[in-house]
DNA sequence: ACTATAGTTGACCGGTCGGTCTAGGTCAAG
DNA sequence: CTTGACCTAGACCGACCGGTCAACTATAGT
């Protein structure tokens, strides 16, 4: 049949789409089951638990997303500080297709789940810990890459990164509670403002 | 006995604690009445759902929180860019607290909740728009006088409110995620940077 | 003293939660 | 043709979910 080996995979895919769309809290095993058409039988076959799957389907986003960003968002072929602004644009697309196809901004995948789960999953957390501090890197590079060329002053590469993280996060989180993507694309090009000079962090 | 007509003030009490050091979802009815100490069908005598709760609890903590931002911390005892670092510095002590006394950052009760229910209640996700619109108010107040007395250049203090509120809640749910609150501390001072121009919004 | 109202109590509802378990099916290697 | 590993199936577990209800008590106004 179709599904002979993708069972793992189809409740990975489901899980992920389904916790972003509501939390993960609301969506129990049962329906992320029926939705990728497995049996429960089946689920515990492949992970332990339900904080498993998450884990591994935080694991694999991260890769997918990281791997977006460095083949298409961070690319060479535009100045290092026009590579932000279209890691906005990305932001601001993925918000609106989201927006278009249920009715409501998700937000950031990554966010949403730290936010929900921070405080009572300490592996959770670390993992989205993680993809946060990763996510830091590529952007560190660009911003160096900026400064070399005098494009940005010298910076606190490292505070920046960190800074424009969480400008990204908080972005998010307003378009979601606004239900209104445009909020990142006004507000998104003020995060060039947020450099942390060197001494200052 | 102690507790003859607080019985519905004690409710929200508890609700906004457990709330804020779980979530909505994670935090039932049954909870909330063992902890508080009140029957179920004295809860259901106060508020017709679970929801109608929240959003009390919600109106009452924005209340407050208004409150002690403009007795506290927007007080003319200071020039008004300091005022601004003054509510950083009680962000701060907010996230120190909350770990001192439960080992956990728990972020931004706000946030935490529009990140949670904002793509499936509308009336909750509604409400916490509204705290934000109107926390963007006395931020603008302070930016304005800011500008009027020099200290910062001519802005579009609409705009600048709104991405400072934005990297508020990045921060929180930074510093949630990380469980640290010296991410505040580090990076909250860069905040005085977010400034939007007249015409960039 | 009587009544109306506000507040309290706990049993109860159908449904779902995350997770377990046993039995059976599928398939490749020996 | 058999074995054993991998996978599927679905009934089942106790606990809990948000919410309802009818009976009860305490209190205040007349």
């Amino acid at each position: 049949m179709t599904q002979v080996r993708d069972t793992k995979q189809r409740l990975l895919d489901t899980a992920r789409e389904l916790f972003y769309a509501r939390s993960y809290e609301d969506v129990g095993v049962q329906e992320i089951c029926r939705e990728a058409g497995v049996k429960k039988g089946s689920f515990y076959h492949f992970f332990p638990s339900k904080r498993d799957l998450t884990v591994a389907m935080l694991d694999e986003s991260w890769i997918q997303f990281r791997d977006m960003l460095l083949n298409d968002v961070f690319v060479r072929d535009i100045p290092p500080v026009q590579r932000i602004l279209r890691l906005l644009d990305m932001q601001y697309r993925l918000h609106s297709e989201a927006k278009a196809k249920t009715g409501h901004v998700s937000g950031c995948p990554f966010g949403n789940l730290a936010g929900e789960m921070s405080t009572r999953d300490e592996v959770i957390r670390e993992r989205v810990k993680r993809v946060f501090r990763d996510l830091e890197v590529p952007i560190r590079d660009v911003l160096e890459e900026a400064a070399a060329a005098g494009d940005l002053p010298e910076l606190d590469s490292r505070a920046t990164a960190c800074a424009m993280v969480a400008y990204l996060e908080g972005l998010s989180l307003m378009a979601k509670t606004h239900n209104d993507p445009d909020i990142v694309k006004q507000l998104g090009p003020a995060i060039l403002k947020l450099i942390v000079l060197p001494g200052e962090g």
